[in-house]
DNA sequence: AAATTCATCAACCGCGATACA
DNA sequence: CTGTATCGCGGTTGATGAATT
């Protein structure tokens, strides 16, 4: 079926010749693409204006980043996918250059499998059920990647609170919820979401306004499966209790006679330089603020 | 060497949201 | 308010080349 801009015409489909991108690249670059129902038309393409849209923004923009995504680019990717869903768009919107199909089809292709691969539900990032049952039933196959020496290989190495507290994925409420995505706009009547500033970060709680620092002190959170009062998850505390499960875990794995390499991929995190999230994600501000700025988006939709 | 299976990713499809007459 | 056009998004398909049998 062909769309409504093009049902008049005769429309050509499937892979682009370089002709076609030439003459796209051409007319774009000097008249911009207005409404790209007519840009078929006006640059001499017998292409609906769907697909002129669809190949200018995923493959001939000029600002598009070529080659391969990079590790960290992969970490943004699962990090921003586990408090989004497939929200391609927005996750691309973290990474400079790539387009939500370049994420998508990434994604599907490479991501699904190493999270499954890890024992991961790529839609909740929880732990799968039945690898749960596996771990509790199968003294040395397969662990998670904090338990083994060959594994830790990929960027998904996050302890998982879920792992540490052996919680099975079933009981978890997923998707989690993670803390900076409560929107708060400590100024009621501020018709505009809360910036990095007045957002109800962890490390900077103690600064907000008398009225969001009684929200945050009353306020529960997800936390490691459960919900816990916001004051305890403070930098310090958390440190503290990362630092007792991490001892917790190694004590375990000695009395198997396993080498110990548990760790917090984000021990050595520098608390001033961003906020803490639950789950042992942490993110720079201007993560957060993007964040802020969908969540509330998204709550004003709704 | 040929056939088959697998992986990747560009492109398409349909739907909901929005703009506009 | 209603209908139509367009846009943008996420899910899916299918062509292509690589890997395996």
């Amino acid at each position: 079926m062909s769309h409504q801009c093009c049902r008049k015409q005769k429309v050509k489909r499937g892979l682009w010749s370089p002709e076609e991108d030439e003459k796209l690249i051409r007319f774009i670059t000097i008249h911009g693409h207005g409404s790209w129902s007519s840009v078929p038309n006006l640059a001499g393409l017998e292409r609906c204006g769907k697909s002129c849209r669809l190949r200018w923004i995923n493959y001939l923009r000029p600002d598009l980043k070529r080659g391969s995504i990079t590790e960290k680019e992969e970490r943004i990717i699962v990090d921003i996918h586990r408090i989004l869903g497939n929200r391609w768009a927005q996750i691309a919107k973290h990474l400079p250059g790539r387009t939500d199909n370049e994420v998508k089809n990434f994604w599907n292709s490479c991501i699904k499998k190493k999270l499954i691969a890890q024992g991961l539900d790529p839609n909740t990032h929880n732990l799968l059920s039945d690898y749960n049952y596996k771990l509790n039933h199968e003294n040395n196959a397969c662990k998670p990647s904090y338990h083994s020496h060959q594994q830790p290989t990929s960027t998904f190495t996050v302890v998982n609170s879920q792992m540490i507290s052996g919680i099975s994925s079933t009981d978890m409420k997923a998707p989690l919820i993670p803390f900076p995505m409560i929107p708060l706009a400590p100024d009621n009547n501020s018709p505009y979401p809360p910036l990095s500033h007045e957002f109800p970060s962890i490390l900077t709680y103690e600064y907000q306004n008398p009225k969001t620092k009684a929200f945050l002190e009353n306020e529960s959170c997800m936390w490691a499966g459960g919900y816990e009062p916001i004051q305890s998850m403070i930098p310090e505390k958390r440190q503290a209790e990362q630092q007792l499960e991490i001892e917790k875990i190694t004590s375990e794995l000695a009395s198997v006679g396993q080498n110990t390499d548990a760790s917090f991929e984000t021990s050595n995190f520098d608390f001033a330089e961003s906020s803490l999230l639950p789950c042992g994600m942490y993110y720079n501000q201007s993560s957060i603020d993007q964040l802020a700025w969908d969540s509330w988006a998204l709550q004003e939709k709704k």
